[in-house]
DNA sequence: CATTTTTTTGCCGTTTTATGCATTTTTATG
DNA sequence: CATAAAAATGCATAAAACGGCAAAAAAATG
């Protein structure tokens, strides 16, 4: 047997009773020992399964949570969120796309402001349950748990009967030549619906995220209207942002 | 069983239970009690639970203040989700209402449950993604803000979509001639609707709702399959329900 | 096709880990 | 403060992991 093979036996095994023993392993797949730990070793360090002692589980309840990566760089998301926050007039109709840095704004957002937000990402609608006036939209569909956002033709076909003044979304990476790009390739079709229903796009991303491109394509440079960074807006690195249009605050 | 499973049921049974005694798990677990001081000393020191003597304790075991206690009742309530736990048959389709004992339920599904969960209720579907195998559909809606459920008519034609098998549902009030009933007619409306699209109906109340009637009605008393209460299923307060045919737990 | 090179695998001695048991110390409680 | 339960401590043992090595198999090379 080919050792991909076993890989692939291992795993299925893995995922139907969510365990496996090395010794179970290598009486069934007919080898030693030593040979099933070399292979959950490769697998775990591809991160497949998790390896313990004596066999190996399903990777679960380890991926860093929504919870955990909430508070990383807060500062800098902070920074964003407030120079974000001047850009919400009274009375708008506003979509807010599932990132860390959109849950910062939606913290921020002044008590007096009147509006009404769509957004599909669960903490952030649960922030903004606090605020008195602001008339909150859920857009429902299937979970994704690690980010806390619903995804699927739902929450496409929604999005797509809106209309909205402003869209503050989260990217995965923004440069001139390809645009916004994401990761994800549902994220990426969610998002382009997003654009579409909304008259102004503005990008809310921490400095990391300049200049970085994705798998996935999601809308060129020009459809942005503004970006919001941490970084100061005269910053060289914004010239030709500026050049195609786009306002960097 | 590996090191690692037993940490995981330790948790699981610590979650449920809010306590667990190293003698009980040594004899559930098959192992010394050397042992499970050993397993709870490193979940302990992972931070995961509290470790105490002859037993553990939930990290969050602040003790409820006086006022919460009188008013929250939480311990009935958790009486509650552990009866109703056991209904839960792998691979259904389960509606969730919104409402304390219902978060308190979804807190404990075992992660070994597999389900497809829909809920209209913020904090429970929060709850659910913590779930590593439950399949979770939001049902998006305009936002109540207090009750942090989706409401109106995006709800109602939603669910009138969809096909359960079960569904636990809260109450206002229950009693043997008026059935189900409800303070607010919105709730009253989408809980017929849950009610419609489900096989099987399963109240959850806390016992100061028998036997309570509110102003609008959600169902007739025949049509629930098991109400599930802190009380003992052999009170004499549910003779007349018994009588209906429905179950009592 | 012959022959290197690389990969895979099993074996073996050593080290580490998990666990139970016996003994002493600590803790809870009437 | 006496006593029983629980925890800590030290030790023994078996299972599992590790590291190096060499044979076998597979792939690459000329």
């Amino acid at each position: 047997m080919l050792k991909e093979e076993r890989h692939h036996q291992i795993l299925d095994k893995i995922k139907l009773n969510r365990k496996v023993l090395s010794s179970d392993l290598s009486i069934e797949l007919q080898v030693s020992e030593d040979t099933i730990r070399r292979d959950l070793n490769e697998l775990s360090a591809k991160g497949f399964i998790k390896k313990v002692h004596g066999g190996a589980l399903p990777i679960d309840a380890k991926a860093p949570s929504y919870e955990e990566r909430k508070f990383s760089s807060l500062k800098e998301k902070n920074s964003i969120a407030k120079k974000a926050v001047s850009l919400i007039k009274d009375g708008q109709v506003i979509i807010m796309s599932g990132s860390t840095t959109n849950l910062q704004l939606a913290k921020i957002i002044p008590s007096d402001i009147n509006a009404t937000i769509y957004t599909y990402s669960l903490p952030i609608a649960l922030q903004l349950t606090e605020h008195p006036s602001i008339e909150i939209i859920f857009i429902g569909g299937k979970l994704n748990k690690p980010a806390q956002v619903t995804v699927g033709l739902d929450v496409v076909s929604s999005i797509s009967q809106l209309r909205a003044d402003l869209c503050f979304m989260g990217t995965g990476g923004i440069n001139v030549t390809n645009g916004m790009t994401e990761p994800n390739w549902e994220v990426s079709h969610i998002k382009k619906c997003m654009i579409e229903a909304s008259e102004k796009v503005i990008v809310l991303c921490t400095s990391n995220k300049i200049n970085e491109v994705k798998r996935y394509s999601v809308t060129p440079i020009n459809r942005i209207d503004t970006i919001v960074t941490d970084l100061n807006s005269k910053n060289e690195i914004f010239y030709s942002f500026k050049e195609k249009g786009v306002t960097i605050l």
